[in-house]
DNA sequence: CTTTGTACCGTACAACGTACGGTAGATGCT
DNA sequence: AGCATCTACCGTACGTTGTACGGTACAAAG
């Protein structure tokens, strides 16, 4: 008889037990990521993982930072506005891609290095345009804001079910005392061709409008 | 012998539940919000609590709403501008009392009576300000994205630390290899009188003047 | 004084993160 | 070749979680 069912030697790294929790996660959720999941996941006992990883703290770390990861990198000897346009779309892709990396990114106390080099980027491309540090850090906000705000709001959109056709919403939800509301899901929501994706543009382009503004404003 | 210790009647409702949440999570964060933690906080053995509330997703749903609840609820009979910039206030503020809410949010499911409240408001008060459908839904989306977004990176900033002595932080982090944000660090934030929050109201107003154009560009 | 309904409680279970110690396969030394 | 050592994976076990199920005591009603 031989041994029962060991794993080969070598199947796992920390970088495998990241990128097999990321799949978990985008599969199945944030609930489902489960130390016992992810062993599983690597075709492995649970309690393999913990010569890779110090603690689930640090795989939930690592996760969000291979979010970051994914994001485009804007170069500084580019112009600034169609640099900062690209990584913003580029943030919002990642985070739709990896819903869960927005609840998670709040609570988290280590930035992780694809964090930190994209922050690098981030105030080197405003700088090197001239920003002013006040204005760097007023342009800074306000963008990261409007990005983050927006794909918070997707994520939301996603669980209360956008997702299901949207005459369903109307039914299940009573809009008897919300006659806006009501208006808006008949006239615009279900209307050919709406997407609230398509507000994203729009709010881009006047927000880097607005950092134009701030930066003259704050010489 | 009398029998051991039985909470007295009545000391337990739905909204005292909830209440009972929110300061807990206030207190002690999302981490230590258990069913047996809010029992002790009610005074009450753990299985009471099931019989206000359905399962602890409901206890969510409630402390989101309990936290929408919060908010002012702008008003149409006055100038839209303002009331927006004071809802847009108010919902900062109440994020920031309420850090965990964010996290939360995303994941929610069921909307709750006060954010549904909140949202006839606002759709109220941008169409009867004369915005279009279209305009209505670009500029709702696009300043709730900063709202949110501005808490967000907040909860963010706490979370790392920003409220030590800013030059610890700096000490903490190895910022070799990252200049601009040395420079950041040490020209901008360990300056006197430097605050995120600061940020806030100038994104707010730029972010009210695009939602004027908006509603020329979508009329 | 009994009946009934409601509000609180005790126990139990499956699943969680992970501490602790074990074991097998690879590698290095003689 | 034989042995030691190191490393990577595993089994077991413990405390904590949400909550199903059934029990119990108090309040009101008849």
């Amino acid at each position: 008889m031989s041994a029962p069912a060991r794993a080969p030697r070598n199947t796992l790294s920390r970088d495998r037990v990241v990128a097999r929790a990321v799949a978990l996660a985008d599969r199945d959720g944030l609930g489902v990521l489960t130390i016992r999941n992810i062993a599983a996941e690597c075709g492995v006992k649970p309690m393999a993982i913990y010569h890779h990883v110090a603690n689930k703290e640090a795989i939930l770390d690592a996760i969000v930072d291979a979010v970051f990861a994914e994001v485009s990198v804007p170069r500084a000897d580019r112009p600034w506005r169609e640099e900062l346009a690209e990584r913003s779309r580029s943030m919002r892709a990642a985070l739709r891609r990896h819903p869960w990396a927005l609840s998670l990114m709040e609570a988290r106390r280590n930035p992780g290095p694809a964090t930190l080099v994209g922050h690098e980027a981030c105030l080197e491309v405003l700088r090197s345009a001239g920003f002013s540090l006040q204005a760097t850090a007023h342009a800074y906000a306000v963008l990261d804001a409007f990005v983050y705000g927006f794909a918070l709001q997707e994520a939301m959109l996603d669980q209360v079910g956008l997702a299901d056709s949207a005459g369903e919403l109307l039914e299940g939800m009573d809009l008897r005392g919300f006659p806006r509301m009501a208006e808006f899901a008949t006239q615009h929501v279900l209307a050919e061709g709406y997407s609230f994706a398509s507000s994203f543009e729009v709010g881009l382009e006047l927000t880097l409008d607005a950092l134009e503004r701030l930066r003259a404003a704050f010489p």
